[in-house]
DNA sequence: TAGCGGACTGTGTTCGTACACAGCCATTAT
DNA sequence: ATAATGGCTGTGTACGAACACAGTCCGCTA
């Protein structure tokens, strides 16, 4: 008994050759209208469906993907999607996708144009970008367009206008300020303060930065059961050991009921860590990512939460789109927020195993 | 030029067939040593890689696997892992896999008998399981293995010294006793005193929830320094509301400091509803599981903390760890544990979305 | 030295789909 | 009437790995 419906099956059923059912199946034309209307009959009634394994091998077309991201060397955040990237590569190898990488300097916009440029003098399918240079990236993203290049953005998005433009995958800014905001409020008592704390340089120009900062400002305004009074503060010169404990012995003595406070970013450990020199233990912090230093202090119970934005997944998520939409022609959500993840000493470990428990191959 | 290194190319550099490069790969013997080794470096050399579609097309072989677990319309949690296991077997029929679903009576230990029987009587590779009835799981195991089926556990664990018992996939009960217990002392202040309630029949022959009785103690012995008191209670009639509300009234008024409550299953929400009722609302509530009920007090803000267990992720892990040891021959951790996801309202709706984002195919 | 068995190796077919190509037929143009 | 065109359909081969089978070679024994 043969288990499975083969498009031979079809033709026998429709009394055509498999020649017309591949026809059919492919709207490739050139099929009667009765032969048309036969065969999807058969593939109806019989429950047809195509048999992925043979299908690729037959088509033998091999597709070549671009990641386009800064180095990881540098900022070592970037190692997480890479990582991700590099595992859903590993796996789409099978279906004839080639993943290559390019890197470009995080913190220069014309490194990132080079890097560009040299994706597009070779031949590729479709680019996976983070394009945390606005400017540069519509730029490239024009020319990727012109060349009939597809495009996904992870990490950071950028409004584009276009078919070629998939889809984002990324973190929910806005959000992830609203749930530190609620951990806050969970935590504190009535009438204490928390505090929200940029430890980065340039705040401004930082769109999911005060994405955050809106989510933790609008929680608490609508939430004011509590009474939870709520501050904002910015703090850069983190490596000046002195400077840094200035600026919490101000803020501490200027508020004196303050007892929680949201870092903005990963750097929450420099807190941490300072205030472990001060030997300040009624705070309640939260921050995001599981980077070292952060997960040093998670155990130390320093640190209450962290707020896992999934950055191996943004990558592994982000090839995996561009795989299903050049293989199986299927298109995927134009915007993908990842899990906003509540780490706590208490289940981090889970968070640290191989994020992709759910791949199918070594 | 073709990209992929293939069996072909490996005969032709070491100077043999194609199917003596197929005996070398699959240990089959007769080969000289000599031919054996030009194979292997060649293969080393030219980094080749076994083109698993291609493989898996010519190897032609269907594996059966069979799933046993309690009926889900009797019990909705059961919905679950059973739809991650659907999930799970669309997305391997491609490699050869069927699955075939067998429910029994999850109240009825003789049921889970003559749906085992059942099983036995087809021919099938492997088994999933959920062995919620020690003897007859047991028993079922030792048929399984005399007739060579191999066998994975999901949600619930029954220690087996077998080769033929592959895993564990399921919730990590202490830890998620531990991590409500951290909820509840971030929540509380100092003084007040937490609740651990149990709102099922038989808790002392249910191991999960000793288990999960046991992490909360166990946290708050060595977490003293916010001195929080704790407590512990039982309740089972939670259908009949008077009752129900006569047992709160009377711990509310025997622990005026209870501040907070851990309610160890799913069945939270008889409790939120019931609080709701009395219009109490200075308890913070952490229980498990995204049921409706349960959902629906989340965004109430009646209930705090739901600490997801990834039900679906059961099933699907399941069924993917059988596929990998069946087809790619590839073994799974013996016990797997599922990430404990602190869910709340605000983060709750990246957990309601299609679980397996991570997934390839429709 | 013929006969035999076992070690070793190459050939050919199979899996289900994709697609090139050739062939057929009816219609239109010359 | 014959050639050319275009619509429509079937045949055959390729994809890469698996495996059955047949074939070769060698050493041993009768």
């Amino acid at each position: 008994m043969s288990q499975r419906v083969r498009i031979k099956d079809i033709a026998l059923h429709a009394g055509v050759s498999k020649g017309t059912v591949d026809r059919v199946i492919h709207g490739r034309g050139n099929v009667s209208a009765e032969a048309k209307r036969r065969v999807l009959a058969a593939m109806e009634e019989l429950h047809y469906e195509p048999n992925q394994m043979a299908s690729i091998l037959a088509y033998n077309k091999t597709w070549t993907i671009a990641t386009l991201m800064p180095n990881f060397e540098q900022d070592h955040f970037w190692a997480q999607p890479h990582q991700g990237m590099e595992q859903a590569a590993t796996m789409v190898r099978d279906y004839g996708v080639k993943v290559i990488h390019y890197f470009f300097d995080g913190e220069q916009p014309n490194d990132f144009s080079r890097a560009a440029q040299q994706i597009l003098q070779t031949e590729c399918d479709a680019v996976l970008v983070a394009p945390i240079f606005l400017q540069e990236a519509h730029a490239f993203f024009d020319a990727c367009e012109a060349k009939s290049i597809w495009y996904g953005q992870v990490n950071t998005y950028i409004e584009r206008n276009s078919p070629y433009a998939l889809f984002y995958v990324g973190q929910d800014s806005y959000q992830s300020g609203v749930l530190a905001a609620k951990l806050l409020n969970f935590g504190l008592a009535e009438q204490e303060t928390a505090m929200i704390l940029h430890l980065e340089k340039s705040v401004i120009n930082a769109a999911h930065l005060l994405e955050k900062e809106k989510g933790f400002e609008d929680y608490f305004s609508q939430h004011q059961t509590n009474d939870i009074h709520t501050n904002k503060a910015s703090f850069t010169e983190v490596q000046d050991e002195r400077q840094f404990q200035k600026f919490i012995e101000y803020t501490l003595s200027n508020h004196t009921s303050l007892r929680g406070i949201f870092v903005t970013t990963s750097r929450l450990f420099h807190l941490a860590r300072q205030l472990e020199r001060m030997n300040v233990r009624h705070l309640k912090l939260v921050g995001f990512d599981l980077i070292a230093e952060n997960l040093h202090y998670l155990q130390a119970e320093q640190i209450d939460f962290l707020i896992n934005q999934n950055p191996q997944r943004q990558g592994y998520t982000g090839i995996l789109n561009l795989m299903n939409h050049l293989v199986f022609k299927k298109q995927s959500k134009a915007i993908q927020h990842l899990p906003l993840d509540v780490v706590m000493r208490e289940n981090v470990a889970h968070y640290l195993e191989d994020v992709v428990d759910l791949q199918m191959k070594l």
